[in-house]
Formats: structure tokens, sequence, C-alpha cells
DNA sequence: GCTTGACTTCAAGTGCACTTGAAGAACTAG
DNA sequence: CTAGTTCTTCAAGTGCACTTGAAGTCAAGC
């Protein structure tokens, strides 16, 4: 019976056990245990369940990484990630959607800490940051008072999933 | 016994009620507990025991979520904090001190966004996003691969507490 | 053949920043 | 005086992103 019997670690060019996946992307193992039982990334097994990636996947770590450095749960980037498929590069035309989307919010994140850096010049300095009608903390309404819960500061509030 | 008895709530113009301060400042009376728990915050008490703070308490809760948009730990901002007197504004000069760190803290995290935001355009789109010299993901060495634990992305690290 | 190390699952633990709930005391309005 | 709101403490729960540990399996080198 050992006849598609998929072989051992290391030995297949195309294959990654999970330890040298977590070598390659600095990501612990536990880790892409997780996010593989999150959904973000798959592997196949060998006979013995030993997982075994596609080298696809370290780029798909690596897009994983970015984004969490962008700001983003990984529930959202579990959500981008679902629009690309699993074994292949995103067509272009995929990731020029994305890629609109997150640099709209790069650009308001920027655009908040630039308005935090006027604040650090300027209104906490002469003690007017007075919290009823300050722009640093409330541009607009009264973004500061997100609701009780995590706050978040890369867009505010993550879209859906109503505060509470 | 009743000769000294800090007067009851709302009644008294300087002093604040747990619940007015929370409607002032959009926090939670939880959280303020809680900010007082960890001493970032302080009130005084009437004879039953209920919480009164200054207005100055105000200012000090502003400040707090100042630094939390920043993206400061607590422990971070009450480290802060503790060169403030409880009581009063902060002087220019130690205004000035913090201002010049923070400063700098929100520079690096607008360098960082500059690098994703160049990244999102060529970096990722084009497939090079290698993991192993990608100077997205590790600018210099290799920041993205800042051990287990949850990840900070404002200064990379918060000083201090070496990772685990 | 045996040891060592890499792997497996599953449950439970961690750190942060809180929130929620229970049980009760205190203030306020009518 | 009573009802309702606001406060008190304390313990436990929440969500995120994982890590740690236990108990066991699998593979490779000597």
């Amino acid at each position: 019976m050992p006849a598609r019997r998929v072989p051992g670690p290391a030995t297949v060019p195309g294959l990654l056990t999970v330890g040298e996946v977590a070598e390659r992307t600095g990501v612990a193992t536990s880790a892409l245990r997780f996010y593989e039982e999150r959904g973000l990334i798959h592997a196949t097994r060998t006979a013995a369940g030993h997982r075994r990636y596609w080298r696809a996947t370290l780029r798909r770590v690596a897009f994983i990484l970015f984004a969490q450095r962008l700001g983003l749960s990984l529930e959202q980037i579990g959500d981008a990630l679902a629009r690309f498929p699993a074994g292949r590069a995103p067509t272009r035309r995929d990731w020029a959607r994305l890629s609109a989307l997150w640099a709209s919010q790069i650009e308001s994140r920027m655009a908040e800490l630039r308005r935090l850096q006027r604040g650090l010049a300027t209104c906490i300095g002469c003690g007017c940051l007075s919290l009823q009608r300050c722009h640093v903390l409330n541009p607009g309404d009264r973004a500061a008072a997100l609701g009780p819960g995590p706050r978040y500061w890369l867009g505010d509030a993550p879209r859906g999933r109503s505060s509470r």
C-alpha cells in the first residue's frame, strides 16, 4: 500500500516542513499551525500526517507579516487572502484592488500621525488638550470615544463587528 | 465625627465623580478604575469611599488617550506620567523632553509606513516579497522577526522588557 | 536497535486592555 | 420613606495573537 506516499521531509525540492517554513519566515511553528487553523495558510500532509508546504506559502506568510505591520487583524488579513488562489501568486488585478484599499488605510493612519505630531508640538504642550473639542483627539466628531473595547488606531475601527 | 467630610457628588465645583469623568472623557468608568489601579490616575475619596477627581484628571486622561493613539502601552504611558506631578500641568521642560522622544517615535513609525507604502506599490506586487532579504519587511536587519509574542509596530519594540 | 530531534494533537496559559457581573452601600428625587 | 441611580469591591470573562506543555508519533544517524 505504500504506492503514493508523499516522501519525507526536506527530501523533495518543492515541499517544505513546518520547521523549514518557520526558519525561513521567522514565524514560530506554533504560529504557523495557528494560521492554518484560522485558514490563512494551508498544507498538504504526508502519509504520517506531517505538514508539507508549497514554496508559495513563504510568500503568503510574508504577506501576512506585511499586513500585520500595516495594523490589520488576522481576520482582515484572512479576508484579503481569501480572494487569492492558495497555491499561486495573485493576479495583477487582484493585487491592484487590495493595494488601493490598503494604500488608503496607510494614508489615513499617516494623516492621524501627522495630527498627533502637530498636537505634540502645540495642543498638549500649551495645555489646550481639552477632550471636549480637541481636534487632535477628536477629528471631526468623537472618534476618540470609539466606545469600550480595544481601541484600533488604524482606520479608527475595524469595519463590521459593531463595538461590544 | 462628620467634621471634615468631603461633600457629596457634583455639588463641589472642583471635584468630579467617576461618572462625570467618564462622560467628559468618553472613557468607561471601569477603565478609569483600571487606570487608577495601574497608577495612571488618582482620586481622593469621600467619607463614604466614593472617588472624587480633580479637573486636572481630565487632562491626564486626555494625555493617556493621546499616547494610546501613538501606540504606547499603558505601562509606557505610566512611565511618562510618573514624571509629571499628579495634580497639575507639566512644566514646559518636562513636556519638551517627552515631546522630543515621542516625536522621534512618530517619525520612525511614519518612516515604516512609507516603506510599507512603497512595498505595496512595488515589492509585493511584483512578487519579490522574499522574506530573506526584503527591505520592506526587514529594514536593515531582521526587525520583522522580533521573536514570539505580540508584535509592536511603533518603534519596533517597547524599550526595556527584552522579549520574554 | 536506539536515541535524538522534529513532528503531531489538544488543552490550557499568557499579556494587554479592558468589560461584565454579583452583591452591596450611598446618594437623589419625589 | 422609598425607588432609582450611582457608586463601591472583587472575581471572572473577553478578544486577539499567540505560546507552552503534555503525551505521543515519525524519521534519521550512529
